[in-house]
DNA sequence: CGTTAGTTTGACGGCACTCAAAAGTTGTGG
DNA sequence: CCACAACTTTTGAGTGCCGTCAAACTAACG
């Protein structure tokens, strides 16, 4: 016990700094866990360097090895309906997590991409099932996580058009990256138009239109994957579905 | 001990015999539980009788109170965005669960409408936490349903056209329903059409008329609530997304 | 500098939405 | 039992948003 004790002091603090932002922390840092329970679940966190964009963490059917937390970088998740044509299912920033599409049966349902070169934290899977059984709340946690995402996911996909959901993909990203960086309303976008379109549900062209327009009507400013946030009140307001908002703006 | 093990061997059956085609069945009857924990848990199941069609089980922001599984009838669930308007989120057929937009953060998420005179099994959510501390798989099995659930609900709002969702919607609503009902490929529609294309993104007038293309190409016979698929295998590709089907058969 | 991939812009057509009315169904009271 | 009202569903006509096809433009890389 001494011995945990002592190099307990020393040890996690240097996670606890690394680990802030990330939604692990609460899964990592469950407030109930004694110093010796907090160093057998941080030593078996794999800390990877950054892996190249185009790669796969993992491929639908792959069985259910681990779950990821993003640190640096950007994942996408799809699925390849078998007529062949993908269909994006989200984006995972730093400090989110990804692998829960194989909670079950224990084979993952996604693919999953790098789209930017990532660092990431790896918890492997039977960690994971042996924890959660020491800790129900860790359990909850992660329900916790999948409900929230499955909410969200919806709100994009619910009747809206291209301009609604452009906005609300905008202030969504923003809000997301903004956990990392102190400048507000300025990002750039990990992710390609192509991608964007795809998990909007609409054509790479008609997501294009729609952001021309936006810049036109001075509510954002965009080159490429630069985006700035110029009118935050009104993408609001579209990105709430206000009908008549999207085309007052845009005219 | 010797009080339980007499009233189980008489108690039991009674529900198992009840449950058999219920999603809670795995849940209410895990294969390693006791004869004693087996009582126990069926004694804090509380069984209504018809409920009328029209009122709620719970609204947004009530609070977690229990998990309800349809012995028969049917649910909507449903969210109302600020706007006003509202979004059918799913159905629940008898032997299906509902409640579990709750599970975090321990409010309801969602509306729930009895949308049929329904007769219901109600779980009480502090049983459920209780359970779940003994029963790991007990949890397990409840992220498995709302995993699937998720995934189902998804294939819907993937990019598609009015046809396809109508076709994958009907076959998906006659498998659920033929668990419980031996004829195949005709049943009555639990639903309003205003309701079902709610639920998947469209105008009922746009399903209506997508229903009458369907019935005039023969692939379905349907009269108001009334449904017979006639030739599944057309509806299938359809559903499938192969694009050329959806306008080969209707033409 | 040339090639390539990603993005933007344009022209056109179709599917689904809107508005509107008719037809069919259900429920109520006379 | 019928008549009427209220509602759901179906059908029709016209419009607009978005998808398709195609070309121009920009950025990035060797």
């Amino acid at each position: 016990m001494g011995l945990y004790a002592e190099s307990s002091t020393t040890f996690a603090p240097v996670f606890r700094r690394a680990c802030g932002l990330c939604s692990l922390s609460e899964f990592c840092w469950p407030p109930e866990l004694s110093v010796y329970d907090l160093n057998r679940l941080h030593l078996i966190v794999r800390r990877t360097g950054s892996l190249p964009a185009g790669h796969h963490l993992y491929r639908t059917h792959d069985r259910f090895t681990a779950v990821y937390a993003v640190r640096t970088g950007c994942i996408k998740t799809y699925s390849a309906d078998f007529s062949g044509d993908e269909h994006v299912h989200g984006f995972h920033l730093p400090g989110e997590l990804l692998g829960f599409d194989a909670v079950y049966p224990e084979r993952h349902r996604l693919n999953a991409m790098i789209i930017q070169d990532s660092a990431l934290c790896i918890v492997p899977y039977h960690n994971i099932a042996e924890l959660s059984r020491d800790y129900p709340r860790l359990q909850q946690r992660i329900m916790a996580l999948m409900s929230s995402e499955f909410m969200r996911q919806r709100a994009f996909v619910d009747g809206s058009d291209a301009t609604r959901r452009t906005a609300m993909f905008l202030l969504d990203i923003e809000h997301r990256l903004r956990r990392h960086k102190d400048i507000e309303y300025d990002f750039l976008l990990p992710m390609s138009r192509e991608d964007i379109a795809n998990f909007l549900g609409i054509k790479a062209e008609t997501l294009s239109r729609v952001i021309s327009r936006l810049q036109q009507a001075n509510l954002i400013n965009a080159s490429r994957r630069r985006i700035r946030l110029l009118d935050v009140a009104k993408l609001d307001r579209i990105a709430q579905g206000m009908s008549q908002c999207s085309k007052a703006a845009l005219n």
